[in-house]
DNA sequence: GTACCTGCAAAAGATTTGCATCTTT
DNA sequence: AAAGATGCAAATCTTTTGCAGGTAC
């Protein structure tokens, strides 16, 4: 049950340790919320407890330059990391703190017919996110 | 000409100061490219030397509130402002470290129809802004 | 064996806070 | 006069860096 993760480094060349599989299996955890740093510490911590918080921050940074993780800003925050899946937007919510992931393979849709036929001179789109902001009307 | 900085001022109930007049003309004239608080300590104290950066920090943060500005986040840097005019989006390149806004009265129609139609189910909207991720061509 | 990782501690920065003093209203 | 702003410095916090020792391949 590893071995998903494990071919997930591998399949970015990267060398499998266990600090690398726990901080996976962490963001995969927290899959659609969003962890910081400090937060995934804590939770890695639980199975692993000494990892160090600089090695943390490292192999963070590797994965969001294998594209693996991607990092999220809130307003007023640090920074959060959100593994990457497909293609999704997020949820502000600017009086809880609250991000959530928005799917919606239709509005996907939309945006590239979009930007297909008005390309923005000068520039090549890579992805497109949106940050969606308001309230949750379910509020708490 | 300061009679419509002090009017922003007075609108949103502040008092006014120079160092309020100072940081909202540094953040006019820096519209349309998201300055960093360093960037807006420099800009103020060519005509006001005085200006204590615990105090700029102060103004935006009451700017922010206010609704006079708006935080935007890059990946791999500092907080930034933009002064809040009207809907926009931002061009985020990832190769420079460039942020561009990118006005589009023709796609906030098309996301606004989009979401009359598509409520999110449990989310009110207040405001949507597309991060467009990729690189521009004219590159440098 | 080599290249790459980790742990630790120190450093670097960015942002916030506390408080006395000054300015607006 | 009261309420609110500013200046300054210290404190806090997050993130980065350097390097010696370990580990994966």
């Amino acid at each position: 049950m590893n071995n998903e993760l494990i071919s997930i480094l591998k399949g970015k060349h990267l060398k499998v340790t266990p600090q690398r599989i726990a901080v996976l299996k962490a963001l995969k955890g927290f899959s659609g919320s969003h962890p910081s740093v400090e937060e995934i510490t804590e939770f890695v911590r639980r199975q692993t407890p000494h990892i160090a918080k600089g090695t943390i921050y490292k192999v963070l940074e590797v994965f969001v330059d294998k594209a693996i993780i991607r990092k999220v800003h809130t307003d007023r925050d640090v920074l959060r990391y959100d593994i990457i899946t497909t293609q999704h937007h997020h949820l502000y919510s600017d009086r809880s703190a609250r991000i959530v992931d928005y799917h919606d393979e239709n509005l996907n849709r939309v945006l590239y017919e979009y930007f297909r036929d008005h390309a923005i001179p000068g520039f090549k789109i890579d992805d497109i996110q949106l940050n969606i902001k308001g309230d949750f009307t379910d509020n708490k």
